[in-house]
DNA sequence: TCATTGATGTTCT
DNA sequence: GAACATCAATGAC
């Protein structure tokens, strides 16, 4: 099976490798997708913003010890996030998404969400809740169903954005490096500035 | 067992 | 731009 990632590329590629690929999330209500446009790398041990700096390890960290394209989810204030282990078995960096473009389900998104237009999937919390992602997903593999990526349908972003990660202050110079991916004028990025290209920014 | 703390989102000003 | 809702994981005891 030909894949996305490669274990030899540093995390924060494989970040921006993620953007344009496509999201699927099988539930009985019915299939939703979307298409990555923000992304943002923890580098693991030597990064004090994620959860596994220091090769810190607990119960709930248990997937960010697995192999590449493990599932890690984490929750927070109601909020439910996604990550991707990017590296092998041992090595827990990952690859938080953070935002997408929705392509298919999108009633179903909205009904989710109970809301519609861009605020639907604009956010790390709130995309998982538009897709119906929950902790049920967690452990599972980014290569299989019911919540898998599809290299198939990928689009090239024209120009991808590098900034500082959301949310992580005090952390030194690990807050202000630019470890966070968007795609340049798409307007599902969260916390949005600047302008909107008409192409959504996809080549 | 209990207190603290967020990789956030919504709402209000 | 600032407050707060709201809860599970974590770590101290």
């Amino acid at each position: 099976m030909s894949f996305w990632f490669n274990t030899d590329l540093p995390t924060e590629e494989l970040a921006q490798q993620l953007l344009g690929c496509l999201l699927i999330k099988e539930t009985e209500e019915g299939v939703t997708s979307g298409w990555i446009v923000e992304t943002e790398a923890y580098l693991g041990e030597m990064d004090q913003a994620a959860h596994s700096f220091g090769l810190r390890k607990t119960p709930r960290l248990e997937a960010m010890y697995q192999s590449a394209g493990t599932i890690y989810i984490y929750q927070m204030h109601t909020h439910t996030m996604l990550n991707i282990v990017a590296k092998e078995a041992g090595d827990p960096q990952g690859i938080l998404i953070r935002a997408l473009e929705p392509h298919s389900g999108v009633e179903l998104m909205e009904q989710r969400r109970n809301m519609s237009g861009l605020g639907v999937t604009s956010g790390p919390g709130k995309l998982t809740k538009a897709m119906g992602i929950t902790r049920e997903d967690y452990g599972t593999s980014i290569s299989e169903p019911p919540l898998y990526l599809s290299s198939d349908q990928r689009r090239i972003p024209k120009n991808i954005i590098a900034s500082p990660r959301i949310g992580i202050p005090n952390k030194g110079k690990w807050t202000d490096e630019p470890l966070r991916f968007t795609v340049g004028g798409n307007p599902y990025v969260s916390r949005k500035k600047g302008t909107v290209d008409l192409d959504l920014g996809w080549q």
